[in-house]
DNA sequence: GACACTGTCTACCATATGGTAGACAGGAGG
DNA sequence: CCTCCTGTCTACCATATGGTAGACAGTGTC
C-alpha cells in the first residue's frame, strides 16, 4: 500500500501552499482540513491552534530555504557573483514551483510579533553570514561597494518580488510557460549581476 | 457622484491604509468604520459591498501613483537613468510615508478576477508606455540590453519589495529613522542604476 | 405644512470561523 | 479481558463578519 505521508506533514504541506498563496487570514482551518481530506479537529489535534500551525509552517519554510541555500553555497566556486547566482538559482526553482514558499515570507510582516520573532530567530544566522560575506567581498573589490545589509535586502526584494507577483508579470504580458520561465530566470540573473558587479 | 462628502474620502483613506498594511481579508468593515468614526452601515451606504470598497481603493491608489509618476517624468531630463531615478524618487516618498500604497498593489493578486482586471486596465497604459520607452533607450544604447518587459517588472519588484517589507529590513538591522530612510533610498538608486546602465 | 431626498444610525440576520467536549476504533501491555 | 493511549471523528458553541431592513433627523421644494 502506498504509504501516505504522515498526517502532520500533509497538513503542513497543504497549509504552506494555501497560506502562501492566499494569505494566512484568508485561509480557514476548514479549507485546509478539506484539502488534506481530514476533519478540522484533526488539525487542532496536531496543532493546538491556528497560530501554532502558522508558526510551524513558517519554521518549516525557513528550514527548507536555509537547507537549499546552504547546499547551493557549498557547491559553487569562490567567485561572489557565481555564488550569488547559485543561491538565486537554488531559490528560484522551488519558488516558482511553489510560489507559496516565498509568498509565505511576505506574510510574516502581518503576523503577531511572537510568530515573526520566532521566524527572525530562525533566519537571522543566515542573514548575518550573508552580510558578512558581502562585506568581505566588497573589501576585496569583487563586488560593487555599498551597504552590505541593504544590498542583501535589495537582492532579496528583487527575487522575492519577481517570484511572488504573477500579477505584475501578467501586466507586462508574461505567461508562465517553461520557455518564459527560463527567460525570466536569465533576465533576473543578468539584472543582479549588473547590480552587484564592481 | 457625491464626491464632496468628506465621509466618502475618509473611508477611502482609512481603507487604503488598513488594507495595504494588514491585507484586505484581515480588515473587517467594522474595523474600518471604527477607524473612520462612523457606523458600518454608513460604509455600506457609500460602497454597496466590501468588494466595491476594495475596488474603489485600488482605483484611487492606481490613480495617485499614475499622477505622481507622470509628473516626475515630465520634470526630468532626457537621460533614461535620470528619468528612472526621478520615477523611483516619486514613488519612494509616498510609498515610505504610506507603506499601504504599494502594499495594496501586492494584494491585487489575491483578489477576485473582476477586481484585478479592473486594476490592470487602470495601470496598463502606464506599463505599456514604460516598456516602449525602455526598448527605445536600449536601441539607442543608453540602457543595458534585455527584455524590456521583464526589466520593467524587475525594477518594480525591487522597489515594491523593499518598500513593503519592513520585516526584511528589520532582519538586516535597519530601522525606519530619517537618516536610514535616506540611506536606503540612496542604495536603492545606486542598485537600479548599476542594474540598468549599459 | 406636506413631501421627498440624503446621509446616518440602531436592530437584526445568516453564515463562517476558531475552538471545546467528548465519543469511538484500534493497538499495546498487563 | 480490561485498561490505557493515540489518532480521528461527530456534535456543538461563541463570536465575528458581510449584509439587509428600516427608522430618523436635516434640508430643500412645492
Amino acid at each position: 500500500m502506498a504509504t501516505k505521508a504522515p498526517t502532520r506533514e500533509r497538513i503542513l504541506d497543504a497549509a504552506t501552499d494555501l497560506f502562501g498563496l492566499r494569505g494566512v487570514d484568508s485561509v480557514s482551518l476548514d479549507v485546509i482540513a478539506a484539502e488534506v481530506g481530514v476533519a478540522k479537529q484533526t488539525l487542532l489535534y496536531w496543532f493546538p491552534s491556528k497560530d501554532d500551525l502558522v508558526q510551524a509552517v513558517l519554521v518549516q519554510a525557513a528550514l527548507q530555504l536555509t537547507v537549499a541555500i546552504e547546499a547551493a553555497i557549498r557547491a559553487t566556486t569562490d567567485d561572489p557573483l557565481d555564488r550569488i547566482e547559485a543561491v538565486v538559482r537554488a531559490v528560484f526553482r522551488p519558488a516558482v514551483r511553489r510560489p507559496s514558499l516565498l509568498g509565505l515570507i511576505r506574510e510574516v510582516s502581518r503576523l503577531s510579533p511572537a510568530v515573526s520573532e520566532r521566524f527572525h530567530a530562525e533566519l537571522s544566522p543566515l542573514v548575518d553570514r550573508a552580510v558578512v560575506y558581502l562585506q568581505k567581498e566588497m573589501d576585496r573589490g569583487r563586488l560593487r561597494r555599498g551597504d552590505p545589509r541593504l544590498l542583501a535586502a535589495l537582492c532579496y526584494a528583487t527575487v522575492t518580488g519577481i517570484a511572488t507577483e504573477p500579477e505584475v508579470l501578467r501586466s507586462v504580458g508574461w505567461s508562465p510557460t517553461t520557455a518564459e520561465l527560463r527567460r525570466l530566470r536569465t533576465e533576473l540573473l543578468a539584472f543582479l549581476r549588473a547590480a552587484l558587479a564592481p
